[in-house]
DNA sequence: GATGAATATGAGTATATATTCATATTAACC
DNA sequence: GGTTAATATGAATATATACTCATATTCATC
């Protein structure tokens, strides 16, 4: 009866089978995405994303325990995505040839997912404020911040790993609350807040290297 | 009944005539400042506040209508410290004398008065998942933004109206997340995280003036 | 087209949290 | 020291929101 007909994994209650609730699911996580963006993960209620994703309250529910696990699935999705970016385009070899592509290829990558990325802040920088997120912030810290924090020490091994550390949490501060910041910009505005990221990380990124030598 | 004893004032429901509840609303003010911090706003109750401040729930209503005015009292005074270091510290000269030194009194001159800036970002930073702190919001936005546009417009006039918005924005963004950040810091770490803080700022600062000569 | 499994539905429940209010205590002033 | 206004107190109330569950519908497979 609690016994869920197919295997969870992947933070499912149970994993849709057929094409409608795979939709739905979609549906759902889109609209949770979409509506952290807008109100914040406190402004989310369940009937908000129920309204917006366009199924009854219950429906959720049949997919996941609880709202939180919503945003565990997008932010697990980050995660695949932060993976992605690290194998394909973020070595170290490629931040020594050009760190500025390097940035833009970072920042290009985690604004492609939006939803996602939403989920990511509200997890990374709303950890304090909910406890049940903890362990997951801990796991994003370690994928985004750990991926990089190997990256640049094999780069700029000059740069003392204290120092290293300091400037990632910061990146990751001023990349989290930038976000926040590009879901709530107009269209037209988009790219060139986008821009303004870049330049941000990437100008602190060479003063950091330039008070190191 | 309804009527106030005394004329309420700056948000509070009436004015603390005696001491002791003038302390009282100190350490109301003082916890729900450190609790921002902490926790973040959705995780203060006033259950918490009050049990930090050493005092019951009701004598919280006593002197604030609701929850929210105890935020918006620490905004006010946040504002207050902004006016007070826009008269004194921060004015184009200075800007055009020693940027850098600009940038530092100004993180220093806000890193100060920490339960305040919590406040403050609970609010800049907030108000998409509170409606309710609209009006605040564009109140500090006009408080700490419009007064830097004003000093920035006339320090480098060659940096675009459009252009300096966005810095200014971001400014704010960044500031807001460090912050948060500084307030969870073990001690030890809180001066470098500010100097990493004005760090950034300046590079940004410098960045945004050399693309524009 | 019949049968069981998967999915859909939303009114109803449980819980957390802001706020009140009736009552008790303390200060201020004559 | 008596009188009134200010303040203190916390159990009780109102409300919002996460989550459930009994029932209805749709899908897959024969």
């Amino acid at each position: 009866m609690a016994k869920p007909a197919t295997t969870p994994r992947s933070g499912l209650r149970k994993l849709p089978s057929q094409a409608r609730s795979r939709a739905r699911v979609e549906s759902i996580l889109k609209a949770a995405g979409a509506l952290l963006g807008e109100v914040g993960y406190d402004g989310v209620t369940t009937n908000l994303i129920a309204e917006r994703a366009g199924v009854p309250v219950g429906s959720i529910y049949q997919f996941f325990e609880t709202k939180d696990d919503i945003i565990a699935a997008l932010v697990e999705r980050f995660q695949a995505r932060i993976h992605k970016l690290a194998g394909e385009e973020l070595d170290a070899a490629s931040v020594v040839r050009d760190r500025h592509a390097f940035v833009a290829r970072l920042v290009e990558g985690i604004a492609g997912i939006q939803a996602e990325a939403n989920a990511f802040v509200c997890v990374f920088s709303g950890s304090q404020s909910h406890a049940r997120f903890d362990g997951l912030a801990r796991e994003l810290r370690a994928t985004l911040i750990g991926h990089l924090d190997q990256v640049f020490s094999e780069a700029f091994p000059r740069l003392p790993k204290a120092e290293r550390g300091r400037m990632l949490a910061a990146w990751s501060d001023i990349t989290g609350a930038m976000i926040a910041t590009l879901d709530r910009s107009k269209p037209g505005e988009r790219g060139k807040l986008l821009e303004e990221l870049k330049t941000i990380l990437s100008a602190y990124l060479d003063a950091k290297l330039a008070a190191t030598g």
